[in-house]
DNA sequence: CCGAATCCTGGTAGATACTG
DNA sequence: CAGTATCTACCAGGATTCGG
């Protein structure tokens, strides 16, 4: 299935014929969220072609990157789930996010914010060192996507979806206002001020928050 | 210079934008390991077409990844460096190339072992933890290409090339035999034996270079 | 409605030849 | 040495269609 090749034998060559085709990177990220069916992936990455998707989850299959598994009974529905050699490539595909983000500066006309791609910054940019203390749960909204973020132990899982119970809320009206708060690390009294960023939860929670996540 | 974008207000999908097309990640691999000239690039490139590498490198100026730069009077030369901004992508690149070489079992046919990619290779299977010791130099051969290796005060430094004065010299006659020798990490004595690997130097040499390189 | 396959168009990669 | 020019083949993008 790996019919375009480099030629070499080398780590990244590989890497690159497995993950280097368009759109292949941003598929695996959002099935490092969670399985997800064919609709899910088209509605998390609205700009792909269907008969895109469709290919790459044929190669990502064949490379054992991903399965196909048809749910039992009531579901009757279709998912799409890395396998373990997928899954492991997360590291990588956080580097990558890490050094792509330094480029992050206005959205482009006509981007948009994801529940995945929320999902997959706050992984980015935690920082288990400043991730001590007690466990707490928040959500996240950024321009209507909703995410939640539960730490546990100090360690962080993320998701798409509200928040049962959190103890922290943080809405931003725009993309940038959250990243501000991520990227300068201060208190975040002018995106307050203006509105631009709401909090609900303890003011202590915010700078944990503050502390936890960090571009 | 970014034609081709996903949409996505995200930091993968910028990076994805940057050094997602095909062959741009392996250029950036070679400028990593020093500056290039263009010629140089094609042959550390066999397979590459020299209109697509002409085009990486003026996409690769754009995102403001790499510069070219005229050497000085006597040199009457053009190279190619990577800027800091490229130079950070080294971590992400390291893992990919760590996660891809999970799939390096056997050499395809007709696949080349590159000075570039065994000197990325060094640095990607690199263990600082393996590097305690007094410094000392090497260098590595692997089906005719030479590269050099550098610990000093447990930093690694790689090139390509014969070594000046290498405390060791290892020679593999495959590049398959040196791959076990840094994944097995135990006494190489069936490729000492048969002839695939002929070491040079000290034998307490060998061991800390096995402890230091692991895949 | 979900999960695709098919068709068409245009752009990009690959191969080779050529040039300042 | 450092590219440009040209041609072909293939792949991505967009719309539509199709089967369960």
């Amino acid at each position: 299935m790996v019919t375009r090749v480099y030629g070499q034998f080398c780590g990244l060559a590989r890497a690159m014929e497995m993950i280097g085709e368009r759109w292949t990177l941003l598929i695996v990220r959002n099935l490092l969220i969670g399985p997800k069916r064919y609709t899910d992936l088209r509605t998390g990455l609205p700009d792909i072609p269907t008969n895109i998707l469709s290919t790459r989850l044929k190669q990502l299959e064949q490379c054992g990157l991903a399965v196909r598994r048809a749910l039992p009974y009531p579901e009757r529905a279709v998912v799409y789930e890395l396998t373990e050699y997928g899954r492991d490539i997360e590291p990588a595909l956080i580097e990558l996010g890490r050094w792509g983000a330094r480029t992050l500066t206005e959205p482009r006309s006509g981007e948009v914010v994801t529940a995945e791609s929320l999902a997959m910054s706050l992984r980015t940019t935690f920082r288990p060192d400043g991730a001590l203390g007690p466990d707490f749960g928040c959500e996240v909204r950024v321009a209507g996507v909703i995410v939640h973020a539960d730490l546990a132990d100090a360690v962080l899982t993320t998701c798409p979806g509200p928040h049962p119970g959190p103890d922290l809320i943080i809405e931003s009206r725009t993309a940038t206002a959250l990243r501000d708060l991520v990227r300068d690390g201060r208190w975040p009294e002018d995106a307050l001020a203006d509105g631009s960023l709401h909090v609900e939860g303890e003011r202590t929670l915010l700078e944990r928050f503050t502390m936890m996540f960090r571009l």
